[in-house]
DNA sequence: GCCGTTTTCGGCCCGACTGTTTTCAGTCG
């Protein structure tokens, strides 16, 4: 009964969601009403966005509270109660009797959808991608009515595509393509303006293709052009407005184009995400508006209205333009109704950073090299933060190493003017919370940032305990990477992440949002919540082991951003002589 | 299944491209 109970506690939310993914891809099999099936994805979707978990949700205000949940109406809700009181499903259990185990795989197969997987699986009794795969090199799918030659040839390509990279990738894999793609087709005569949209103009933390936006008067010379880059292994789809190749290294590119006068329209339209364009022309139609990815337009009359830019857009509706960082219909769309949204952090603000690591543990760069990189970026201070002794791993030093180094930073700091060099180092938080040095050495620093780098599997009392006791340390002044997942390898651990802000509020200590691209830890909802429950206040730090690490602090503010950061709510913004001053008060 | 400045019922964003189709369904974003 016990082992029950503390099963159902641990129901997550991605569990959850999953579970309502999946019911979701099941009625779409089935051939439910899209408007349902749609309806189980948002609610999916709007559960993984929350930071409170669903079971505390429920256990604190009952049926009514989840009821609140954006996207979860009565139905959900109830099914939800019902799920997390017996750990069971009958609803969902009933659909799997109907719908063979594998057969929602085949939806996750690009180009193959809920009614060609059905009428694949009706005619053929095909469940798996290897039996789909045997089928089409016997020839049999093509014998399918409504079925060809190239049906079947797209789709076991499709199937190559994800088995090739079903996982989103990184933003910073895709940026650095984007960015070089954009830059060569601005210098085409025939091209207008060129700008990356979707989830990399959202700077999303991971992306799943690559989205361009060209404006043109010669679309077709833009999609000749575009299709026969080098870069291209072959090209899935190519007209007059839009084209979707497969580059080289199996990434997706979408290219669409538009006349000059259409852009801001269009820039609009492909940046998404696609809940805020849902609920904007929500907005738009309940004004006799349509907005489409052309322009504004008056329902009655036809008439163009607007689409030249995007603020044009935002404006014909009444709001301000929400920078693309916050466009997830996560409340952007009320603020800039009511001309409240917040001027975010931006990278300019950024006066210097806390985490870095050089070769006294392990970097790979010496201090020097590291405060010419800081100057490059026009920083006016660094902080070195290596690894102390207890993470042999990483070379961590010693008391007596630590002293040699603060000599050597010393000296630095006499030799250059323009910009200060702080102290610190990165201390470990072992598995009773305690970090390697006493007040005698770390008194010596002006930043400590104490991180876990182990213990990952413990339970969540224990790492929460141990990171609780971290925060009340009075020299601890940042944690590192405060759920230590690595994006594509490594979830979070598993902590209670409302009582780690709790604490970091009331102690006045730091929470980091590192910008290494595997990590942006905090996360962006995260970064949201904790500082408009808690009034957490944060550090955004590369946590760079080679000096060129340090530029990643694009996708740090670009998180920062996502999570509504201002400039007011990160350290790195302040000037040296504050900050020395706000960290030295916990102490 | 969700939701409410037309609505507790009756809507639900909108258009491009492909393929197997003689007029459109399926898929995608």
């Amino acid at each position: 009964m016990a082992q029950r109970a503390r099963k159902r506690e641990e129901l997550s939310n991605e569990e959850i969601a999953r579970l309502l993914d999946e019911i979701g891809d099941m009625l779409d099999l089935i051939g439910e009403s899209t408007f349902r099936v749609r309806a189980y994805h948002t609610a999916a979707s709007s559960i993984r966005g929350l930071t409170r978990s669903v079971v505390s949700i429920y256990q604190e205000g009952g049926v009514k509270a989840l009821d609140e949940i954006p996207g979860v109406g009565s139905h959900t809700a109830q099914r939800l109660e019902q799920l997390i009181t017996t750990g069971h499903l009958p609803y969902y259990e009933d659909l799997k009797k109907k719908i063979p185990e594998q057969l929602t795989e085949l939806l996750e197969i690009p180009g193959l959808g809920p009614k060609k997987a059905k009428k694949i699986y009706d005619t053929l009794g095909i469940t798996t991608r290897d039996e789909l795969v045997k089928a089409i090199q016997e020839n049999k799918l093509e014998e399918i009515p409504g079925f060809g030659k190239k049906t079947a040839e797209n789709i076991l390509r499709g199937i190559r595509q994800y088995e090739k990279m079903h996982e989103r990738i990184l933003l910073s894999d895709a940026y650095p393509i984007a960015h070089e793609m954009v830059e060569t087709l601005r210098r085409q005569p025939f091209v207008d303006r060129v700008d990356m949209a979707g989830s990399l103009r959202r700077m999303k933390e991971t992306v799943g293709d690559i989205d361009l936006l060209a404006s043109s008067n010669e679309p077709m010379r833009v999609m000749n052009f575009f299709t026969a880059m080098p870069q291209v292994a072959y090209t899935l789809a190519k007209g007059e407005t839009k084209s979707s190749i497969i580059v080289k290294n199996g990434l997706q590119m979408d290219l669409r184009v538009v006349s000059p006068d259409q852009y801001g329209a269009a820039i609009q339209y492909f940046t998404g995400s696609k809940p805020h364009n849902i609920h904007l022309r929500d907005i738009a139609k309940a004004r006799s508006l349509k907005i489409n990815e052309y322009g504004v337009s008056d329902v009655a009359t036809g008439d163009r209205l607007a689409g030249r830019t995007e603020e044009e857009v935002y404006g014909i509706l009444g709001m301000d333009t929400p920078p693309p960082m916050i466009r997830e219909d996560k409340g952007e769309i009320e603020a800039a109704m009511e001309h409240r949204l917040l001027h975010l952090i931006q990278l300019g603000d950024i006066n210097g950073e806390f985490h870095v690591h050089t070769k006294w543990s392990d970097g790979l760069n010496s201090i020097e090299d590291i405060v010419e990189m800081a100057r490059k970026l026009g920083y006016k201070f660094i902080t070195i933060s290596d690894h102390t002794e207890r993470l042999h791993i990483a070379g961590g030093l010693t008391p007596e190493e630590l002293d040699e180094q603060l000599r050597e930073i010393a000296e630095l700091n006499e030799k250059y003017g323009d910009i200060e060099i702080l102290t610190g180092m990165e201390t470990n938080i072992d598995n009773d919370g305690n970090v390697d040095f006493g007040p005698e050495v770390l008194s010596k620093l002006d930043v400590v940032v104490a991180s876990i780098h182990g213990g990952f599997r413990q339970s969540k009392e224990h790492i929460t305990r141990r990171m609780i006791k971290a925060i009340e340390n009075p020299f601890i002044n940042i944690i590192g990477h405060p759920t230590g997942r690595i994006l594509g390898q490594r979830p979070p651990y598993d902590i209670d992440i409302e009582a780690v802000f709790k604490a970091a509020s009331e102690t006045g200590t730091f929470l980091e949002l590192n910008a290494y691209p595997n990590r942006l830890d905090l996360k962006d909802d995260y970064l949201r919540e904790a500082r408009d429950r808690y009034g957490c206040k944060f550090t955004i730090d590369t946590d760079a082991h080679v000096m060129g690490h340090m530029t990643y602090m694009l996708y740090g503010v670009a998180t920062a951003q996502r999570g509504w950061l201002t400039k007011e709510d990160v350290l790195n913004t302040y000037e040296v002589s504050q900050i020395k001053k706000i960290l030295r008060q916990k102490r």
